[in-house]
DNA sequence: GTCTATAGCAGGATAGAC
DNA sequence: GTCTATCCTGCTATAGAC
């Protein structure tokens, strides 16, 4: 592997392991068995690293939810496995989780974060009206604000779980939503 | 106000502002108007002084949540006012944005965010019980784990709203939750 | 392309005068 | 209690050899 290709390996585990902030150049270089001169040769500095290497998780996490939303599938099968599928509770979300940091939302990388949530969002509110058009929920839903409330429980699931160190407080975010989900659903028929 | 007193006042600004890792001593010593010494006098470290401030946050929070689900309101009107409360959108809750830092959650802070969280979730439990016994919601709800869910939209909607730069985020994300669980109120009447 | 050496600067804390 | 001076460390980046 290429010292480039390893650079960019090392900075996204620590880029979600500990942030933006804690991404140190010498703890990316010491991961990768890259020096200085590599990192600064291949990038133009460690946000230049951050933005190459989160723009590559960015384009793993498109091709993740294409497939959990495959248009193929029953709507309510798709919500469900994007609600109930298995997620790192306590490491959070790759992108999610730094939107905290200071410099990432002032930066360039903060629209591929917004790009991402907003995929994520215009499959939600696909997969909503689907379930609509075959009558498995009520027309009266508002599915552009339901759709941005879903992507919100996962979010906030990872939240929950790292302040309370407890994985349990994400899947129950996740079943609950589910449930209401589903409660809507039954009534419909 | 005393030297302490304000550089309390500071940390809890730039802890909202800027996170814990940007909390910088000189930051906080600037804002405050104190010097090195008194910081140092009244405080251990960052790291306490941090611990003290936001103990005083927790207690703000405690107070307007308790407020917010007076049991004397019908729970339907509690749910409603926590859910749709306004909020600061783009720049989080006051302890929930710390949880993505490592030294905060390897800290006994952590256990003060743990523990706003499960105040919420208690209020929240409670609330959708009660709504449960008045006949305002479905029995067959589980409401253990829809008290997560909800809390959950509330905390993801900053994270998708700062993410996106967008405090219609949070909006949305807040109204979808109301739009779904008074769906679930009327198909029960 | 990759390395080591070096530099500038800020974070975090201590020492000791007042 | 509060101040200033000082210290050590690690972050971020540059320089220049190989």
């Amino acid at each position: 592997m290429s010292k480039r290709k390893a650079l960019i390996s090392a900075a996204k585990d620590l880029l979600w392991e500990q942030g933006f902030e804690a991404m140190s150049p010498k703890k990316v270089m010491r991961l990768s068995g890259a020096g200085q001169g590599s990192l600064y040769h291949h990038f133009e500095g460690k946000e230049h690293l951050a933005s190459v290497a989160l723009a590559e998780v960015s384009d793993e996490l498109f091709s993740l939810s294409d497939s959990t939303f495959d248009p193929e599938k029953p709507p309510m099968d798709r919500l469900y496995d994007y609600l109930m599928r298995a997620r790192p509770e306590l490491k959070g979300c790759k992108l999610g989780r730094l939107v905290s940091d200071k410099t990432i939302i002032e930066s360039n990388i903060c629209k591929t974060i917004g790009a991402y949530f907003a995929h994520i969002e215009g499959h939600l509110s696909q997969a909503l009206k689907d379930a609509q058009a075959s009558g498995d929920l009520p027309h009266y839903l508002d599915t552009s604000a339901m759709s941005k409330t879903l992507q919100a429980v996962i979010q906030g699931g990872y939240i929950l779980a790292r302040g309370s160190q407890n994985p349990e407080q994400m899947a129950q975010a996740q079943e609950g939503a589910w449930v209401m989900l589903e409660a809507l659903s039954a009534h419909n028929s």
